[in-house]
DNA sequence: CCGCGAATGTAATAGCCTATAACTTGAGCA
DNA sequence: TGCTCAAGTTATAGGCTATTACATTCGCGG
């Protein structure tokens, strides 16, 4: 295993690790262009090896969009891991949605690949994109820090995370650029994340009131 | 102009509408499987004119793409003016919010075009693309029936946009079906449609409030 | 240590797609 | 009528995905 080289040596037949080369080298494509940026026959070129090569490794395009797009959520619940153990005066939850924002639009490429290509919602249950899509769920609702009565934490958790889809989104399209820019991208995030802990809490309370008096 | 003729008269030299036709049946083809099932071959084919008589009226597919984009804006302005204008016991902004997320669902494919590519972010200031998303947006603000106060009502709009935009991404990714199905989209979109009518009411009242202080 | 099979890579090729160049048709106007 | 120009045509170049048939190497059992 050599998988720190992305080019095969030469003189050598065998890549050693063209697998993980193809996703890696897939992965800084897509960073700008996303899904469209990866070609098959140009990653093949750049690593040094015959364009069916790849075919080897992955069945089609698809396959290989799935386990780069599966490395992409890896990477992203990585920093979002990391974000939220930073020491700091901000909530958790804050720490992760600025976090996302900050993925969302500097690798929007990738973000997109994720979030707005079918690949994902062609996954199958068991599948390692599948996987990787749920742990970064997970951390959304640990990032709440909330107690699990019913399933409310789960429920915020759904809000912020398609509130913060969104605001990437429209800052892509421009939204908060121009004229328009009547608010930054930052403070509508801010504003989403103060709005689901007062949910979250108002929920959470809520529940337990109703439980004692049904006790 | 014989705009509503989808395939070319046999035994025509000119079409007649060409321009109009690929536009229509690209909006066709994507419906179901977004940008990607966007082929100027296969138009041509469909329309009944050789593959290159479409770069008479786009310069490559990307702005055949822009083209289509732009009428898909329309469409959906159309279909919220539409929603809203429906006499109902709901709130403008709750008709609206739940015909985005209907047109996000419905017509999937469609939306990504819209709003998952990089298509809009693309389109200059003054371009039909630019004007069409605007308008969209104007519609937005329309629903949310409030004054104008600084830029309160902006700032919610965007809000709201955001938060709909997200869950139809998630709904897309399967995040509303399966174990993890602890809210329907439904619920959620009305969800913020709340918060963002409190949030708005909150933040007029406040603002008439420091301004009359100031007086 | 040898040899064989599985894994991995290569060359050749088919088929689809975008896009351009050079030529043709026909509609409308002086 | 005849000219001009927009809109369509054929031919063609070049990129991409994917398959088939062949070559090379790795590593394991005898």
């Amino acid at each position: 295993m050599r998988s720190q080289l992305a080019r095969k040596p030469e003189n050598t037949y065998h890549h050693g690790d063209l697998r993980d080369a193809l996703i890696k080298a897939a992965l800084r494509e897509a960073e700008q262009g996303g899904t469209e940026a990866i070609s098959i026959k140009a990653l093949a070129k750049q690593l040094g090896v015959s364009q069916p090569a790849p075919y080897r490794h992955f069945a089609d395009r698809e396959a290989l969009l799935a386990a780069v797009t599966a490395e992409a959520f890896r990477q992203l619940s990585a920093l979002l891991r990391a974000a939220m153990a930073k020491p700091s005066k901000r909530s958790k939850l804050s720490l992760l949605a600025q976090a996302t924002l900050d993925f969302g639009l500097r690798r929007n490429g990738i973000y997109r690949l994720m979030f707005a290509s079918r690949t994902v919602s062609c996954a199958a249950k068991g599948s390692e994109l599948h996987e990787a899509t749920r742990e970064t769920f997970a951390l959304v609702i640990e990032a709440l820090e909330a107690p699990a009565v019913d399933y409310l934490r789960e429920r915020q958790a759904l809000k912020i995370w398609a509130a913060l889809h969104g605001v990437v989104m429209l800052a892509e399209q421009g939204l908060f650029t121009g004229e328009a820019a009547h608010a930054t991208r930052e403070d509508l995030v801010e504003d989403f994340v103060s709005e689901t802990k007062a949910a979250l809490a108002a929920a959470i309370k809520g529940a337990q009131r109703r439980k004692k008096a049904s006790a």
